[in-house]
DNA sequence: CTGTAGATGCAACTGAGTTGCAGAAAAATA
DNA sequence: TATTTTTCTGCAACTCAGTTGCATCTACAG
């Protein structure tokens, strides 16, 4: 674990890589997403960040930004709040990580990431082309219950 | 088709039916939800029924009664905007019985309805059960474009 | 160190949806 | 039919997530 003022750094070039400026809200904003196990919402990323004293229209740009620059994914899932997880770099050669199928689970209201292996959605051209994929249902833990 | 006045008794009874009472607002707006092809939003409730003169409040809470009394279903699509869809009782050949997959058209915000012949999906049972399937992609109007 | 593109704070706004309450209209009843 | 009871409606004010315009500030390239 690199010490305090290391991460900060460490961050800041993640910031800088994907073309942003390295500010104090964006770092924190990225490192509590990359900690937090499940995604977040808004409100949850400012309850999150007690020490950063940020606008809430700031946090909300910081979180458009770092999603059009690819290093967290907005997800609706449903409950009309964004939600945004940090996208976790795949083994993909081109280092894009690809959005994919999402269960969500109506019981714990958990998000399970699913594979297009997992999913496979067949619709007939005629009625349209998909582009993502969201399944409402039981999730592993819950669907025994 | 019956008469209008006759259409207007008619679904006065269904609302009587399921225990609420027959107002116009109501009336008009059950008969334009069973008219519909697909999910409509409050908003296009609205603009659906210039002719009747409701506040906003009433049509939300119109479309709330509805719901729970089981007569229409209440869809969120992901978009962070109800949608209501008549429920028909009877597994009718027209008629929506059954919840069933949507596409959300990025493009155009249209909803499509599909039955479960349009879409298969499949999941392996070890990582959940699904109850619900939203899709979105490009719609058969806007997929070409 | 400086100029500037880009980021921030503030305040005002949008749009969907909710709520409290008084008055109006169905339905029930007499 | 008239009266009472119950439910619904209109209004206005509110919440909550999110957006926007604009003046100011700052990270960082040069």
């Amino acid at each position: 674990m690199p010490r305090r003022k290391q991460r900060t750094e460490d961050w800041r070039q993640v910031l800088r890589d994907a073309g942003l400026r390295g500010t104090s809200a964006r770092i924190e904003l990225l490192e509590l997403l990359a900690r937090s196990p499940r995604p977040l919402t808004h409100q949850e990323a400012v309850e999150g960040l007690p020490q950063v004293e940020t606008d809430r229209s700031t946090l909300f740009r910081a979180l458009q930004d770092l999603t059009s620059a690819g290093l967290v994914r907005r997800l609706d899932l449903g409950d009309r709040v964004w939600r945004y997880e940090r996208v976790v770099a795949t083994a993909d050669a081109a280092g894009e990580a690809v959005p994919h199928p999402h269960l969500l689970c109506v019981d714990c209201g958990n998000i399970t990431c699913l594979t297009d292996d997992d999913v496979q959605v067949k619709l007939p051209k005629r009625l349209g082309t998909v582009e993502d994929v969201l399944l409402k249902g039981h999730c592993a833990d819950c669907k025994e219950s």
